[in-house]
Parts: C-alpha cells; structure tokens; sequence
DNA sequence: TACTTATTGTTCATTGACATAACAATCATG
DNA sequence: CATGATTGTTATGTCAATGAACAATAAGTA
C-alpha cells in the first residue's frame, strides 16, 4: 500500500454514510449482508447452502409437506423449491413420497441421514450466531428477534393493507 | 380455489418454521426482504433503484468522493460502482470530475438536478418508512436501530478477528 | 533517472438466487 | 363428464453482484 492510500486509512473514518443512517432498512441490509455471508460459510463444510438449510428445517418440523406449502413457508416459489429439494435429495437427506390421495403432490421427509445432517448443521448455526453477537447481551438478542418479528409483520400488514 | 385449498388456508396456521425462528439471521432475512421489496418500489417513480438511492446518499454526504472509496463504502466492488454511477450520471443526477492530482481517478458530485432528486427521494423512503413500520412505536424503532448497528459491527468484528 | 509495483476505473464473462411462462398429469366441481 | 384448478417440472430470463483481465496512470525503489 503506498503512502496515499496508508494516509486516507488512517484517517478518523468520516461517517460519509449520515445521509443512509437513518434509514430502518439501510442497517437492515448491512446487518443482514454480514451476517448471511458468514452463513454461508458456516454451512458450506455441511454441504448445505441457506436455502436448503432453511428447508431442511422446515421439512423437519412439518414432516410430510408439499413442495407447494413449502415454497409458501419459504416465500419463494414452487419451482425454486423444486432445485432446492432436488438438492437435498441428492444428498440424501429429505425423500419424496408418494401421497395416497393424490398422485399428484409429494410428501416430503427427512430421512435419517438428514436428520442427523440437521442436528450437525442446527449446532453449527448456534455456535455460529453466538459467536458472530457476542457484542450483544442475550436480552439484547432477544428483544433483537422480538423487534424484526414485529417490523416483518408491521411492514407485510402495510403492504396488504395498502395493496 | 377448490375445497381442499380453502380447508388448508382456513386451519389455524401452524408455526412450520419454528425450528428457524430461534435464529436472529432467519428472522433478519425475512425482515429484510420484507422491506427491500417495499423499498424498491417506492424509489421505482424516481427512476431509482436502491443501490443508486444509495450511492446518491453517499455522494451526497461527501462531494468528490472516488469510485473506489464509494465501493468501500457501500461494501462492493469497484466493478459494480461503475454500473451505478453511470446509471446515476445517465440520469443527470451525478457527474464524474477530472481530479486534477491523480488523473486515473474521478471525483464525484451530485448535480442541481440530482440533489433536487435526493430530496425528494428522502422524503419518499422516509414517509414509506413511517408507513411501514406504524406498528412499532418511535422508541423502538430507534432500538431496533441501534440493535441492528451494533450487531453487524459484532458480526463485523468477529469475522476480521477468526480471519 | 529507469523500472518495478500499486492503484483507478473499466469491460466482459460468470455466478446465484430468484421469477415467469409454459407444460403434462392429476384432481375437483358443476 | 366436461371444464377449470392445482402440483410438480422444465426452460428461460432477470437482476445484482463477483472475478479476472486490461490500459492508463501514479508511487516507490535501485
């Protein structure tokens, strides 16, 4: 690095961002790009991208849903579910099975493979978050979660309301 | 829709992600996208984006600024500031100046038109803000504020530290 | 000075995570 | 049973961002 460059560094970091603090969802996407990085890298060495994390877990807690509930749970929609079942499929944790009353639809379970895949992952993800705000006390955590369950469901109220 | 669909939607929705609620990162992303989609939206009349609105901010709260320096800033590559700021200047909203020290470089400035623009869309995004968040109260989302600053400087910290 | 290394902005190809549109198979309903 | 809806799927596109390479220029060094 050459001297101009160690100069501009070394400067008091002037907050040339003042104009975007005061936005709720600017510290939003920063907080979230920082942390969903990390994810990913957390998940990585598990095979298991974000997305498939968060539908093993679902897939986990609501055994025998469709792809279609699924994408619904997810916000995303059915044929992005398609790629991510197919994935875990193919790392043997989640199977299709056929559903009795209609030949259509897929039940979806967790095989035992990916149950313990899951476990491994869950305890990754934990070790991970407490790490990544240890900066934060556990109430501070809590009322964190508490306030982005609210502003989620305030700001999809609006948007419905306002539809 | 048919009987079955309507039977589904009627039962009381059964928390099918519970497993990914104890995580601050599942529930950042859904708040995020949440938002982001919102936002997008609002800025749309404005010939914006959100990451113009961005760097338009950022240009705005330091005249002169570098490409790079405004990738540092808002965590991209130098790469992708070109595209915004060529978008910007095709707007008329921003201009690259000759830097009269370092000639590979530019310094850029926010024009009449664009600091018009900029004002217009801070009002925007703070009315769409207010909107969006009526269900929490003015203390809160200022805690939510600061919540969110401190721990993408936590998650901040730890990554460069386990670097 | 010469020359070697760094930095700036740029282009282009690629990626990842989605969405959209069309489709066959199947189901529901009048 | 005839028509419309729904399920999963494929193919295709989009959008934001990245990475690698590049010419022009600047800074550091022998």
């Amino acid at each position: 690095m050459n001297r101009k460059a160690q100069a501009a560094k070394a400067e008091t970091p002037k907050q040339t961002d003042m104009l975007l603090r005061q936005f709720i969802g600017y510290n939003m996407k920063r907080a979230y790009l920082q942390v969903q990085e990390d994810m990913a890298r957390t998940l990585e060495p598990l095979g298991l991208r974000v997305g498939t994390f968060s539908a093993l877990a679902v897939i986990m807690g609501s055994p025998g849903i469709s792809q279609t509930q699924l994408s619904e749970v997810l916000n995303i929609k059915r044929s992005g579910v398609v790629v991510v079942v197919d994935d875990l499929e193919r790392a043997g944790a989640v199977e299709r099975k056929p559903v009795r009353t209609d030949r259509r639809a897929y039940a979806l379970h967790v095989t035992q493979e990916g149950s313990q895949l899951w476990k491994r992952a869950e305890a990754a993800v934990q070790a991970h978050e407490a790490a990544l705000f240890t900066d934060l006390e556990a109430p501070e955590q809590r009322a964190l979660q508490e306030l982005l369950v609210r502003a989620a469901r305030s700001a999809k109220h609006t948007r419905e309301a306002g539809k």
